[in-house]
DNA sequence: CAATCTCTGTACGCTATCGCACATAGGCCG
DNA sequence: CGGCCTATGTGCGATAGCGTACAGAGATTG
């Protein structure tokens, strides 16, 4: 399992041995993340990646029209730009701040440098991004056969696993840019959740009151991808 | 670009540097994939990754009630068994032969082997499964937001893309399970297809008259997809 | 305090897709 | 040839989600 969270630490870096850390963090820089701020723009290069503490980051695929879906969400368990260690560079899609709060940061180059280097750091990597596979893969299936409740559930769920308390600063308006459906929509469905008790709402600020419940309605998505990187982030296994 | 298609060779293959193939050719057999044919379950360890040739498998996300999405594919441009060498062994979705045809195949440990040289290899591998990545995204965005119709049309030239000829052997109601939908749904939108002259259909065989048609219909999905596959695996960067 | 903007609630008709039922037809096999 | 299985066609009511329009309530600004 993953330990207990410490928001001032990423989980990634914390999975790192002493010694391959120590070469990172002189330039591992601490920078603030506000709602909304793109991290990456489809098809440009990033500059850093970022591995978040407090923050939340969306992976979003946008189409042509301005249409788009989250396809995956990254926090303190995670990085952000993990195209450039995969070789790609760029990737299609976007990276948008869904939750302000603190990361680190580190230099493209320098993370391309130590994960060559083929150590620890590589394997971690590389086992995250399989555990982001996981997470794309579930949402693929989730978009096609689970209703906008059971989503906004999920969506709830994987977002409240990367915060600190239970709070999210969030419109509804935003949630459904993340879910890839109408606003009206995620209105209708946060509504009966606070009609069952298990949220409560107001402009921007949905507070969880009964995370047991939203667990009891949420698809299997969820627990299919958490458990995937529980497994896959597992500190006995990573070394 | 992708070379023009091959199918006696693997593309991922053919992009070695020659010193790094002939490690690898005494140790690649090759198979007959029959249709059907399950190369991973769910949570299992698989034996050999597949090096597909002529053939083409599907990578599958399976739900408890048995409910399925195809998450990607792959064929001559990939390799089936990225969870191998990406450090996590098994993955919760499963990978089926969807068009039966030959694979070279490989001993999953041979693979690490080769992976863990940290030389073309690995950098091959990883921008593979970077173009994966983005296919999965894309299939997550087009399961939300565009019809059946323009669906079937994608996963038409997908395949064909993969295939030697202009003929698929694959019935409705597999093309169904494939994207997640019912085998009516998939009638219809052939139908139309039909009607329009773009395809030709007959219990079971699905004949392509009409590429361009079809391209022509198709969500920006499919070039999404394709623009990344051939920007990630140009032979020219790859060394 | 007034004007404006943002966020949320609600309503209504529309469409795509679903779930189900059943019909037809081609191919295989005894 | 007759029976059976598989693949496809079709119809129909139910429903989830869409697009649009608009209203009200809270926040912000001048």
């Amino acid at each position: 399992m993953l330990e207990p969270h410490d928001f001032k630490q990423n989980a990634l870096l914390g999975l790192l041995p002493k010694e391959d850390l120590v070469h990172l963090w002189p330039h591992l820089e601490r920078v603030t993340l506000t709602l909304g701020q793109s991290l990456s723009e489809s098809g440009r290069q990033m500059s850093h990646v970022y591995f978040p503490l407090d923050s939340i980051v969306s992976l979003l695929c946008v189409m042509e029209n301005g249409a788009s879906t989250e396809i995956a969400v990254v926090g303190y368990e995670g990085v952000v730009g993990v195209s450039l260690f995969m070789g790609g560079e760029t990737t299609p899609s976007r990276a948008i701040v869904q939750s302000a709060g603190d990361a680190y940061r580190l230099k493209g180059q320098l993370l391309k440098n130590e994960f060559y280097r083929a150590g620890a750091m590589q394997r971690l990597l590389l086992r995250y991004t399989q555990a982001l596979i996981t997470q794309m893969a579930q949402t693929a299936v989730c978009n096609r056969h689970h209703s906008v409740d059971q989503q906004l559930c999920r969506w709830l769920l994987l977002s409240l696993d990367r915060l600190p308390g239970n709070e999210l600063v969030m419109t509804q308006e935003l949630i459904a840019n993340m879910l890839g459906v109408r606003r009206e929509g995620v209105t209708e469905s946060a509504g009966k959740l606070q009609k069952a008790g298990l949220i409560s709402y107001n402009r921007g600020h949905i507070t969880v009151l009964d995370r047991p419940g939203l667990e009891a309605r949420v698809c299997e998505c969820y627990s299919v991808v958490k458990r995937e990187y529980d497994r896959l982030l597992n500190h006995h296994d990573v070394m």
